[in-house]
DNA sequence: GGATGTGAAGTCGTTCACAGCT
DNA sequence: AGCTGTGAACGACTTCACATCC
């Protein structure tokens, strides 16, 4: 919308853009203080600017992937992490010869694959603050111990298995079958 | 389990696993029925069996994958999909030529790309039920239309654009920035 | 004895409706 | 006049604790 010129943006607006109630967007925001004008709606620059910063975006976050298959490879040359101040400044894997070349293309350089024995090295090197863990489930948790050992706080996990970290470290899984489970279950009960 | 040759389970050691609550294992299960025995836990066998039964997966689901770009190539080719009869039997794209010979390993040949144009035609076709849309976002809604002109009824997409189907289709999104987003706060407020 | 099945209590998030500002 | 901010009602899910049954 600021692309657009756009200046001002209603709850309903808001709403309707998410397919959610209107309440709930000004309820929402409420927790986090007070960013409208009543009677006239939100600033859509001000509004982007308070959210980027309620949601710790206003910093740029640097990425590792872990487990360069063909899904790793693929978010390696994902567009829309570059659009929000996602990087991806490391790749790693148990083979890194099998994949090289593959471009971070904000840097416009290429991100090298390493061996998965130099995380801890490199995380710190780079200042990296999330991995992805693209790697067989098998591999998962001995991944995500390195990580934690690399004290990457954050971990996005697309291995359909359980990961477990200590306090003060976030994992958010991504599991494609969970989420086509859900569409079966969806599906067949309509 | 059922692999492992283990007979019984109980909902505690199923919530371990889950990382959730024992209470919320049962009280998720009854809402279902009757699955387990008092004093002894469930069996492996039987629940599993009853499990598929409730979310729908007694049945083998036939999907299609629409954009055939970096991430709808590595789905082509994803091992998890398989092991739950989850098959993908056709891929489409706008530029068919530019990726050929990708291979669902189960049916032990290779899935050609075929032009978007034949969606209806060919998911009728190949009885196709799901969809997964990995189109550029410009085209997630264009796509999505197509679907439902060919009753495909269930919809994955990964494109970050809101999409709108009539009743009696599902859409599930998956939004990798909206998750890193969310990793970003939780890192943010530790 | 021991683990399930389930009311009841508790917690969380959503929705409503209107007071309060601009 | 219009849209936000928010207390209060509502609804849904989670957790608890125990009666129930093998």
């Amino acid at each position: 919308m600021e692309e657009r010129g756009e200046k001002m943006v209603s709850s309903a607006q808001l709403a309707s853009r998410c397919a959610i109630n209107a309440g709930t967007v000004r309820k929402d925001l409420s927790y986090f203080g007070k960013f409208g004008v009543r009677g006239v709606g939100y600033y859509v620059k001000d509004l982007l600017y308070d959210i980027k910063q309620i949601l710790g975006l206003s910093k740029e976050w640097r990425m590792a992937v872990i487990g360069i298959g063909n899904l790793g490879s693929s978010l390696l040359s994902y567009k829309d992490f570059l659009k929000q101040d996602y990087q991806i400044v490391a790749a790693f894997d148990i083979d890194p010869p099998k994949v090289i070349g593959r471009v971070s293309e904000k840097l416009g350089r290429p991100v090298e694959v390493l061996h998965i024995d130099r995380i801890k090295e490199v995380a710190k090197e780079r200042k990296i603050e999330m991995g992805i863990i693209t790697t067989p489930p098998s591999e998962a948790q001995n991944v995500a111990n390195m990580l934690v050992e690399a004290e990457v706080r954050g971990i996005l996990n697309f291995a359909p298995a359980q990961i477990t970290v200590p306090k003060g470290y976030v994992v958010k899984d991504v599991f494609f079958t969970t989420i086509l489970d859900n569409l079966a279950y969806l599906l067949s009960n309509i």
